[in-house]
RNA sequence: GGGCGAGUUCCCGAGUGGCCAAAGGGGGCAGACUGUAAAUCUGUUGUCAGUGACUUCGGUGGUCCGAAUCCACCCUCGCCCA
């Protein structure tokens, strides 16, 4: 009803190696786009092999926001890029342009759109040091029973052993004296000022996918991986920047722990997962439409399918 | 040619007469997900049928009420002696 006063918005999701960025980069030169970013890795400097940035000449000129900004040594976080992606759209918008999200980190991507509204406290590292502690002692799920009476619903969500989200739901209540239950309720109240037209890509043959990984991690070892991942190591990294696949593995060679060969397939390996787990996210959410490459013999057959998808939805 | 050791479910690996469809780990599959999210966590993993049945532990044949576990022969691999 309010849609024509929304920010119309193409995202463009789906698992690593899916071909999210040539699909984007095709969208916003059909329909005079600018790239925002929801990848929560890409958002580093330096990383750049590792995080399968595209390079100058695979962004055609196109606008690419929230990416290749952070220094390694900065954490980083949801509400922090929620902020400033929602910056980025409305100057891409004002500016009589199509903000086209591309991305795989489903949280960011979710956050966004959604406009979940975070709270202005965010983190206590020294509470969550005693909590950790107090698990480490006690016992995931005796930390887990101190939830279970301040926020029993919050408790009944999250499994015991997953002492991070239970020392943050304690967290949550112990900074704003607010439960975790009641914080999410609140951060749905504002309506999302987006028209969203959310594609995930996908194969419908799994192996297809994974091959794909594979062949992604040789050729990034072959475009410098391995000094990416030197100069991490060198320069020091957040622990954010540490949860990358592709440099944590790195790191066991280069220490002399395992060879090339191991790293190599254990960074093949972690992908793999990961992107199941993107599947699983994406999955979920009955907004997402579905494009299967796969289903199109030709490349440039399905980027034309793209750009129709994209029209139809422009038309209403 | 002789001696010894090993062959277990997708992989590694426990199991040495019943409590074994077989520990544990890996991998696979599925799921959860609001300030570390490329992270973290959960479930499941022989087949079929809903408390049960059926096929499996290199092969074949035996012993036994009963075998992955014992015996015989055979095959394959490893090490040692020729």
């Amino acid at each position: 009803m309010e849609a024509a006063k929304k920010i119309p918005l193409v995202v463009v999701a789906g698992p690593t190696a899916s071909g999210k960025t040539a699909a984007a980069i095709h969208i916003c030169q059909h329909f005079n786009g600018e790239v925002v970013s929801a990848d929560s890795m890409q958002i580093y400097k330096y990383l750049s092999v590792g995080t399968a940035k595209p390079d100058e000449e695979e962004k055609s000129g196109i606008p690419h926001h929230l990416m290749d900004f952070l220094e390694p040594s900065q954490p980083f976080s949801v509400a922090e890029y929620v902020q400033l992606a929602k910056e980025a759209i409305a100057d891409i918008h004002r500016r009589g342009k199509l903000p086209v999200v591309v991305g795989g980190t489903g949280l960011y991507i979710d956050s966004l759109i959604y406009n979940i509204q975070f709270s202005e406290s965010d983190s206590d590292p020294k509470l969550r040091e005693e909590l950790q502690q107090y698990a480490a002692e006690h016992g995931n799920e005796a930390l887990w029973n101190i939830l279970k009476e301040k926020d029993p619903e919050a408790a009944d969500n999250v499994h015991p052993n997953n002492v991070g989200r239970v020392v943050r739901a304690i967290e949550m209540i112990e900074l704003t004296g607010k439960t975790k239950t009641q914080q999410l309720e609140e951060s749905r109240r504002e309506p999302s000022p987006y028209d969203v037209l959310y594609l995930a890509l996908n194969y419908r043959d799994r192996q297809t996918l994974y091959d794909r990984i594979n062949l992604r991690v040789n050729i990034m070892l072959e475009q410098g991986l391995e000094n990416e991942a030197r100069w991490l190591l060198e320069h020091g990294y957040a622990p954010t920047a540490a949860q990358a696949i592709g440099y944590k593995e790195m790191f066991g060679y280069l220490n002399g722990e395992e060879t090339l060969e191991q790293a190599i397939e254990k960074i093949q390996q972690g992908s793999r997962r990961y992107a199941k787990r993107q599947l699983t996210w994406f999955r979920r959410n009955e907004e997402v439409q579905w494009l299967y490459p796969d289903d199109f013999e030709e490349k440039t057959d399905f980027l034309a399918s793209l750009c129709e998808t994209v029209s139809k939805w422009r038309k209403l």
